[in-house]
DNA sequence: CGGCTCATTGACCAACGTCAATGCCGGTGG
DNA sequence: CCACCGGCATTGACGTTGGTCAATGAGCCG
């Protein structure tokens, strides 16, 4: 399988691809990091000269604040690209850790500029991915000012399992969510007690089921009209991968 | 002046721009509408062929959630761009609503296109445009998340000075802030009256006064500890706009 | 077995929501 | 000029979501 495979299943969510641009994809791929779960990637402040493509596990964008509390602000999992932002800007305004153990691939700063200024279809790809995290970000931010903690919970089951799906890590019914539930509590600005109450009444509702890290949704319609979940934001144009289990 | 006048100052933030560059901008712009406080520019759905430059006045992109709650996930000020995005995106995940009363200009979509195939550095510039959106509903997300509505407030009052100060639309003291309580209340997820109560509590503390729309800096330094700012996240890069009142 | 991390539970508490009423102010028409 | 109105801000009493603290379990691994 190739390196880049999760990655390109993501951007041929927006675009097709040629074989030579999987090819220069492939090609820009340089090495291989090992992350262990809770590890850091990229600290605030950072100026990476790599750009980081995760292979496996989940990791995330965080920042701390002063009283010692953790706000995740988004998801990565594979074919995630981490850093394509600090291209442009000085520094990293967050950081970036593994929720998992990571496996996660270097390309050069200098060849994915190269390979964006030689294929279009590839700049306008990332573009557009940067453009989907903005859109998730938004997604997020109505959901902390508008939705209960559990409504907030199912959304992001809803959401993970479709971008899961998108890069071929669901199956039928369940997906693998790397997470904690205090990763999950940190997510959503909650304690990590409430984040348990939150999935017994899931559980109890008969909308999820969880053995270990194995998310199992148990009635996606109804998870769907509980969470309040509209896939629109996720901007899924060429494949209708919103199927019904 | 020019049309483009908060425009360039914004994109000066990031780098410089030459004489044909600024014209070439200028030229962009074809027309001007003008909308009422309250009135919407985009709606979620919508597919804009022109591209809108905020010109005066305040808007805000929002969505609403299905018991009629609205959450505003961003400010636009003048200078601000309101849908680059749709360039890549098939159409609006979200709304985009004046505030106050607002006059804003188009320009072509196509126009904006050939622009950044011509000029490198425009097209630089406004991709760090789309970053700066999202770093800053990043900072929003850690607000919502990890502190409480009086900070979050602090903290807003200290973004929108700072970004209408890039603009020039700052005095030494004070500045226009174009929005309701009610406004701010849909910003931070909480409700009107709270918002009310918050605006006690940092009046009683001598940060801030207000005199209809004109919001005062009272004391600056203690506005920003109080609220945990730390302007990182604006990625002001080339002019040190962060002095003290 | 012991030590770790993570999940769960219960009792009590604080931030913020809800509802209902009042005040303020600028605009507008008689 | 004044009465009235509509939009916005404010206040108070009380309710609910989610926080805090402290303890207990449950699984995993050396």
């Amino acid at each position: 399988m190739r390196k880049t495979q999760h990655l390109i299943s993501k951007l041929e969510q927006f675009t097709g691809l040629g074989g030579e641009e999987k090819q220069a994809l492939e090609d820009a791929v340089v090495g291989v990091i090992d992350y262990r779960a809770k590890e850091d990637i990229i600290l605030q402040g950072d100026r990476p000269d790599h750009v980081h493509l995760l292979a496996s596990g989940w990791a995330c964008r965080y920042k701390l604040v002063p009283d010692g509390g953790r706000q995740i602000m988004a998801y990565l999992i594979p074919g995630d690209l981490c850093d394509v932002q600090v291209a442009l800007l000085d520094r990293m305004d967050h950081s970036i850790s593994a929720l998992s153990a990571c496996e996660v691939y270097t390309l050069p700063l200098a060849s994915l500029s190269d390979l964006m200024n030689k294929y279009y279809t590839i700049s306008r790809a990332l573009w557009w991915s940067t453009l989907l995290d903005e859109a998730i970000l938004r997604e997020w931010l109505v959901g902390m000012g508008r939705r209960s903690a559990e409504k907030r919970l199912g959304h992001l089951i809803c959401e993970m399992w479709l971008r899961s799906k998108a890069v071929g890590l669901t199956e039928r019914t369940h997906f693998e969510m790397a997470v904690t539930q205090e990763d999950l509590a940190d997510t959503m600005g909650i304690t990590p007690e409430h984040m348990s109450r939150c999935f017994q009444t899931l559980r109890g509702k008969g909308l999820i089921s969880t053995d270990g890290r194995r998310m199992t949704i148990g009635d996606l319609d109804h998870l769907i009209a509980f969470s309040d979940f509209d896939p629109l934001y996720l901007h899924q144009q060429r494949k209708v991968a919103f199927v019904r289990l």
